[in-house]
DNA sequence: ATGAACTTCTTTTTT
DNA sequence: AGAAGTTCAT
């Protein structure tokens, strides 16, 4: 993408087009009745409902074609907004491709965030800003909040920046201003949160700066004041296409309505049952109000997958139909059966990653990793084991220790046969193969088994290029080569790589700044002129400062292009050698990063350019090609399908996550539900869903219960595979074979598993059984006898402690941080001792 | 002013 | 377990 051509935007209609008589309309021949309905009815409020895989960006790109093949509506007479830069490219790809080169590219079909860019731009007077105001990136925005939290006396341990972040973007996000902000938020952040968030876009105003939620909501305040503006965009938009609206939060909204005031030509695409974005401020009410935001709306819903196969949908509906508020999709196919999902337990998860590359070699090489053949895999002890349950024996006083000797030797066992000989249907390539997790931290077992197994994969989503950490000291130093004026770019970079100008020196810069009423840069040439600053500090300062000038001048340089600018900057002002000094091993990475920023630089006119199109594509921009399993999280999987999925980590507390129950209750656990819908449905032919028994939180070993999503699979699509794991061990066993009644029954009965009953027990807080208690008095008692009077120790939650008394099986300690407590023995490790 | 040592927090998800 | 932030000693 290239950067604005905003100037022509509105007033250049492609005169190719207009001049175009109708033409036939081959491309409706290639929809479906439903995507049909969507892509004709142009006129007036229409909502595509389009469950997973229903080809909805085809009917959305093809609507727009219709809009212009018919002569409808002229290139920048549509409006289509999208959220993600990559869903903007992509369909302004498909477009184009369909409709030739007649077309110039649509001027208005990008993000939210870059549109309103762009409209800001040329209003940006109306909220009392210049046109040429900068965007912060978050780094920016939290240095600046963390500044008047330190201003306001405010407890930043109690009440850090972060959080006030959080409800400032939160407020923005619904499009309040300070003044709007409502009553009932007034205690936000000890009080005082609405003060800062008026204090912050003060000082915003004064740096002529704008964080990402100001875009939209500077834009919904001048829609909201200033008809006459208004109205000239209910003109020039005259169609206006959504997609992905479930996503979009009030701001949005309101920005959408306030434009498709006039005509109501307004399309939004979306799936309620994929809104997985609440936590940023999506409202799924604004895609199940729609009708009743725009009466006599055309309804139309896209229900024929063309993705998945009958069992994997059977599933996602299964699981999905547990949500309230649905509007409701029943999606179907022709496609042929398939196999079911495929759900395993493990022991822990490092067993699941490992289990999880076998299978991905198996599915590589065309045989199935999965114990088709468990009948004759079984150990001693798990058949034992087995039969006793077989025989509706309860599998009584089985601790965890039990389980896992078992469940060890079992997987000894397996490793061995895990390999079946039966071919699957087909091998899949290893970029047909999708890891899809909770939260990002679960990737680290999968790198790490991949590495060792030599298993090629790409992570999706990670940290994005541009947010790096060195990416972003450099744009700081571009930024105040171009504006010396950017204070945030100055703080930035005044001590990066380190020219010792610490605390206070950058204290002093501030103040002489503020006195004079400068910029820090001036303030820091004032400064130097007043020997208010001496040393080594002075004489790197005024190096710098000499630098920023000699810079400042080339920009624009005719027999200086930029790039060869950018090299010269990063160059003198030290911070390429500062890498290269650097010895850690990601050094080398970064001054790779750095070579690559000035390469993507050559794609640019100039560094103002650059900026401009940084400060919006927060995208991972290089998507690598290769054979290679993805890993990613199930966020950053919306959108996307792959022949295989697999879904690890189905456990309570982290799918669904904790957090997102404790914050969000019902509503949570309903976005949470959603996103389970959304793993499932990227699976074109092969589901497979696991948990483990085992899980390292917090670099502490913890015991996990199974998703109760897996409750609510309806178990006639799912195919409970046997070990390696802790739970479906076994069942097959009784009936003795594949294919038999009794072992699809017993199959089927995982649900009635110990280990699944166990692991329910638990969650009702059933009290302990005799012999546990038994045994945690022995370990108890073992527990004092390892403690003396006197001896410092340390506890998980208390911290750091001395023993002060010892009563029965607990200890009396005085802790330096909580006080005196009595806590039971067994809670406690000696402080030098290596807890395990 | 700077690095080492020690603490505390973190794990959602992102334009 | 690791990162990030704090405090402390040079």
């Amino acid at each position: 993408m290239s950067s604005f051509d905003e100037s022509d935007a509105f007033e250049s209609a492609s005169l190719a087009t207009r001049a175009m008589a109708a033409r036939p309309t081959p491309y409706l021949d290639d929809l479906n009745p439903a995507q049909r309905e969507a892509v004709e009815a142009l006129e007036g409020p229409v909502l595509m409902l389009a469950g997973a895989g229903t080809g909805k960006t085809k009917a959305l790109t093809t609507r727009m074609v219709h809009l212009l093949n018919t002569n409808t509506a002229r290139p920048n007479e549509i409006l289509a907004v999208t959220f993600t830069n990559k869903a903007a490219r992509e369909m302004k790809m498909r477009v184009g491709r369909m409709m030739g080169e007649a077309v110039e590219g649509m001027p208005w079909l990008g993000t939210f965030h870059s549109i309103c860019v762009k409209l800001l731009r040329r209003h940006a007077e109306l909220v009392e800003l210049k046109s040429n105001f900068t965007i912060l990136d978050t780094d920016d925005q939290l240095r600046l909040l963390k500044q008047l939290v330190a201003a306001a006396n405010i407890d930043d341990k109690r009440w850090p920046a972060r959080m006030l972040a959080g409800i400032i973007d939160q407020w923005k996000n619904r499009a309040w201003t300070p003044d709007q902000v409502p009553a009932a938020e007034a205690s936000a952040y000890d009080g005082k949160g609405v003060a800062l968030y008026k204090q912050y876009q003060t000082r915003l105003r004064e740096l002529n700066a704008v964080d990402f939620g100001d875009l939209l909501l500077h834009m919904v305040t001048i829609f909201q004041t200033h008809d006459d503006v208004l109205e000239q965009y209910r003109r020039w938009f005259r169609y206006i296409l959504v997609d992905e609206y479930q996503d979009t939060n009030v701001a949005q909204y309101l920005w959408l309505r306030l434009l498709a005031g006039g005509h109501r030509n307004i399309c939004c695409v979306g799936d309620d049952d994929q809104s997985i974005y609440g936590w940023r401020g999506a409202e799924v009410g604004n895609i199940l109000r729609f009708e009743k935001d725009f009466p006599g709306a055309t309804v139309v819903r896209l229900e024929q997958n063309y993705r998945s196969t009958p069992h994997i949908l059977a599933a996602a509906s299964g699981v999905i139909a547990g949500n309230r508020d649905r509007l409701g999709k029943e999606l179907w196919t022709q496609a042929e059966e398939g196999e079911k999902v495929r759900l395993i337990g493990h022991w822990d998860g490092d067993e699941e990653a490992r289990w999880v590359g076998e299978e991905i070699e198996a599915f590589h090489s065309g045989t199935s990793g999965v114990a088709k053949r468990r009948d004759n895999v079984r150990s001693t002890s798990a058949t034992q084991e087995s039969e006793r349950i077989a025989k509706g024996g309860k599998r009584s006083q089985n601790r965890e220790g039990d389980i896992h000797e078992i469940n060890l030797q079992r997987t000894e066992a397996l490793s061995e046969q895990g390999k079946s000989n039966l071919p699957r249907p087909r091998t899949f390539g290893l970029d047909e193969i999708a890891i899809l997790v909770r939260a990002s931290h679960q990737m680290r077992s999968f790198e790490d088994r991949f590495l060792t197994i030599g298993m090629p994969y790409r992570v999706i989503g990670g940290p994005r290029f541009y947010e790096r950490m060195e990416i972003r000291d450099a744009m700081a130093y571009f930024r105040l080569v171009v504006s010396p004026a950017d204070d945030l770019a100055f703080e930035r970079v005044v001590n990066t790589p380190k020219r010792g100008l610490g605390d206070k020196a950058q204290q002093k810069i501030q103040v002489t700044a503020r006195q004079n009423g400068v910029s820090l840069v001036e303030g820091a040439a004032i400064l130097l002129e007043e020997k208010g600053l001496t040393g080594k500090g002075a004489s790197e300062l005024a190096k710098l400062l000499e630098g920023l000038r000699r810079w400042g001048r080339l920009v624009g340089d005719k027999d200086v292009s930029h790039v060869e600018l950018a090299e010269m900057v990063l160059d003198e002002s030290g911070y390429t050698e500062f890498w290269q000094m650097d010895k850690t091993p990601e050094a080398p990475g970064r001054l790779e990063n750095l070579k690559e920023l000035v390469k993507a630089l050559e794609g640019f006119e100039n560094l103002q350019g650059f900026l401009e199109h940084v400060s919006l594509i927060m995208d991972n921009e290089s998507e690598e090609v290769g054979e290679k399993v993805s890993i990613m999280t199930l966020h950053a999987a919306k959108g996307l399908e792959f022949p295989a999925v697999f879904l690890p980590g189905w456990e309570d507390g982290l799918f669904p996550s904790q957090r997102s129950m404790d914050e969000s209750g019902l509503k949570g656990l309903e976005e949470e539900r959603r996103l389970a819908y959304v793993g499932i449905t990227r699976a074109e032919e092969v589901c497979t869903i696991s948990f483990a028994g085992n899980r390292r939180v917090y670099g502490q070993w913890q015991s996990q219960m199974p998703s109760r999503f897996i409750d609510e699979l309806p178990e006639d699509h799912v195919e409970v595979l046997t070990p390696p794991g802790l739970y479906g061990g076994g069942y097959g066993a009784a009936g003795g074979g594949l294919g038999t009644i009794e072992s699809r029954v017993a199959e089927a009965n995982v649900y009635n598993s110990p280990g699944w009953r166990r692991m329910q027990a638990r969650s009702q807080q059933r009290p302990m059984s005799q012999p546990q208690e038994a045994r945690d008095m022995v370990i108890d008692a073992q527990a004092v006898s390892a403690h003396e009077m006197g001896e410092r120790v340390f506890h998980q939650k208390f911290g750091y402690g001395a023993i002060i008394g010892i009563e029965g099986d607990k200890l009396e300690i005085d802790f330096e941080k909580a006080g005196v407590k009595k806590v039971v023995a067994r809670f406690v490790t000696g402080a030098d001792d290596i807890p395990f």
